[in-house]
DNA sequence: CTTAGAACGTTGCACGCGCATCTACACAGC
DNA sequence: GCTGTGTAGATGCGCGTGCAACGTTCTAAG
């Protein structure tokens, strides 16, 4: 507990360690070549693309705010403010719960529908070659071993 | 090229865009837990310990603006005010470069090594809690594997 | 029916970031 | 020497985000 700055110190250069900064540097740029180029070719930041392929997936193309909010990692307060840009695009509109009036559905209009699928090829183009791309078959399943490992756990927090 | 929606779309759900998806949900998550953390019991944020990390492991721990901003990922207007901020809390200084009157140095002040070494073990902690003691030894080198991979290739983009 | 508490979404505020711009300096070439 | 091009940091500005507080509505207890 309380060591000296030189004895703590070691274990911070660590393999260990150095694996999880290289996880977040690989996640970093890759979603920051992904949003440049969504916006360069279409002009759509990734938060918002991630919400159009959020709602086209679901069930009516639509969505409560605060589910679409879990999905896209994003505050509830952020989730309002980007929906209300969103909306004032036309890609997406707002429309009330009929079983529940505090509900709001966020529905993809057929603009939004329309501007995902113009972009999707951007993006998926972009997911292959900095990541899809540069692992074998193998290593992709790995991956999807290890994240379904990572994934449920860091949505069960302990105490 | 010109697909209708529904024929563009197929391949969005596919298992690969799953697994990007995936790798962004853990590294944010996990990344939210531990800013969290450090937030709680340091207030220190994730960026601003990032910073102080590598300049404690830099030579003479001081770095260029410059360097600094490519190893934490941030612009550089982004890392002069982040380095505003911790220059106020006196955990790092600027110096002059005598080579060369433009640049200008980063360096680990005794306090910012002091704070560093409290917020350490949380961080380490958060770490292998979230990350690493989710994966077993084997599972730990095919991910170093995949990095690597993953990493000289999105610093060599083409064209 | 009334009331306490929780849940859903929105809004005021401050913060942190990136882009474009600016100044100061370095390193050519003339 | 001077001038033009490039680089290192800093600054003005706008945008997007989270936190805290708020109004509204649902649910449960009395």
């Amino acid at each position: 507990m309380t060591l000296t700055a030189g004895e703590s110190m070691e274990s911070f250069s660590s393999e260990e360690l150095t694996l999880w900064r290289m996880l977040q540097r690989a996640q970093v740029r890759i979603a920051q070549v992904l949003e440049a180029d969504l916006l360069v070719e279409h002009d759509l930041p990734l938060a918002s693309y991630e919400v159009l392929l959020q709602l086209f997936e679901a069930p009516e193309r639509r969505l409560r705010m605060n589910d679409l909010a879990d999905r896209v990692l994003l505050s509830r307060s952020g989730l309002t403010r980007l929906i209300d840009r969103l909306q004032r695009d036309g890609l997406v509109e707002r429309e009330a719960c009929t079983s529940d009036a505090r509900g709001l559905f966020a529905v993809l209009t057929d603009a939004g529908a329309a501007r995902l699928a113009e972009a999707g090829p951007t993006y998926l183009r972009g997911v292959r070659a900095q990541f899809l791309d540069m692992l074998d078959a193998d290593e992709l399943r790995q991956c999807a071993v290890m994240l379904n490992k990572l994934l449920p756990a860091s949505g069960t927090e302990p105490c």
